[in-house]
DNA sequence: TTGAAATGAATGAATAAGCATTCACAAAAT
DNA sequence: ATTTTGTGAATGCTTATTCATTCATTTCAA
């Protein structure tokens, strides 16, 4: 077990395991056996279980922003950026639904139980969109009333339920890329027919 | 002790421990010392601890419901209507932030390991924002190529996400009103400045 | 009217099960 | 030979739930 990389061995075990019973009612074992390891080697890689969770979301998160970054470096249009947007996080969820159902879920917990410790790479993350709305206002392509603290948990808010209902349910009347584009469009045009104000 | 309502009494409780410490974290024996009640009481008004939580659900929620389709009854254009919904929502977990907290933390999580237990109480209630643009579309107020099934939670997810970080920070820049007016503005006209397209 | 018996609501100490973490030891690597 | 890495059984704590008992109220026979 040389070449195997057992800290991301367990991370991956980790974000089955946290998927399929949550934080909470997950047990080391599990995790243990799912990375085929002794319950005691978890402890030679992290200090305790919520430690786990905490290094998932860093280092998951983490990844993202990196990637939508880099897909936004070439944009100048805000609007494609919001899209861009989009469309990245809700293929990423579609594409690795476990990792989006822990994400979506315990995202939520961590903020409470762990008061302590500030998530920073979600707000990193979140800030990417208001960052857009910034620059969209600077450029006069959006309105300047618009709170762009408002703006980035509502977009966020959005694409967040939708991929997490999407994931949940067995049935799919859309899919990710649809959602994306309606949901950019619905915040970028309003959804009033053609001709109405 | 004989006229004051246990259950109630139980379930306020219910809501201020799971607040404070979320579900798995709140002790049977918390609940029962903030109900000023003994721990065995409340196995004589619940089953167990699960179905605390899913009745403080069914109650909370349906009295929401109630609230916002009273609201609704008399208003007849669709854009109004989803407006008076922002608005309402955003002011009561505003004006609750205990319920809140448990409702927007707690929800996940019920979906996730009560798979049993369909939350048809929450569906109903987002389902009153599908109702809206079915109706904005019938009408022609609305764009028909609107799904209205990812605009419901497009729409919720905006709410709940922000009132959600709105109840956990302690220093607003905006108020829920603020927010409700800023959110269904989005939603209704989009986020461009005026005379760009 | 009175007080003995019945009812059922309320109690909280005891039970029993679950599970995170530790640690004495083993294997592998250097 | 020494250090690093891995093991998994044992430990010890936490807590949901139970249940024998108490207490307050009501019923009703004398």
């Amino acid at each position: 077990m040389r070449t195997s990389d057992k800290h991301s061995k367990i991370i991956g075990a980790a974000i089955t395991v946290f998927a399929r019973k949550g934080f909470f009612n997950a047990r080391i074992s599990d995790i243990a056996k799912e990375a085929q390891v002794a319950d005691g080697t978890i402890y030679l890689y992290f200090n305790n279980k919520y430690d786990i969770l905490i290094s998932l979301f860093e280092e998951e998160i983490g990844k993202i922003i990196l990637e939508v970054k880099l897909l936004l470096e070439k944009e100048t249009d805000p609007r494609t950026m919001l899209h861009i947007f989009a469309l990245h996080h809700m293929q990423l969820m579609g594409e690795h639904k476990e990792l989006a159902e822990v994400l979506q879920m315990e995202l939520r917990q961590s903020n409470k139980f762990m008061k302590e410790y500030r998530n920073t790479k979600f707000i990193e993350y979140v800030d990417v969109v208001s960052a857009i709305i910034h620059k969209g206002q600077k450029e006069g392509v959006f309105r300047e009333s618009l709170l762009p603290g408002v703006f980035k948990r509502a977009f966020f808010g959005a694409l967040d339920e939708t991929s997490r209902l999407w994931v949940l349910s067995p049935d799919h009347t859309y899919t990710m890329s649809e959602a994306a584009q309606q949901i950019s469009d619905m915040f970028i045009y309003g959804i009033m027919a053609e001709g109405r104000s």
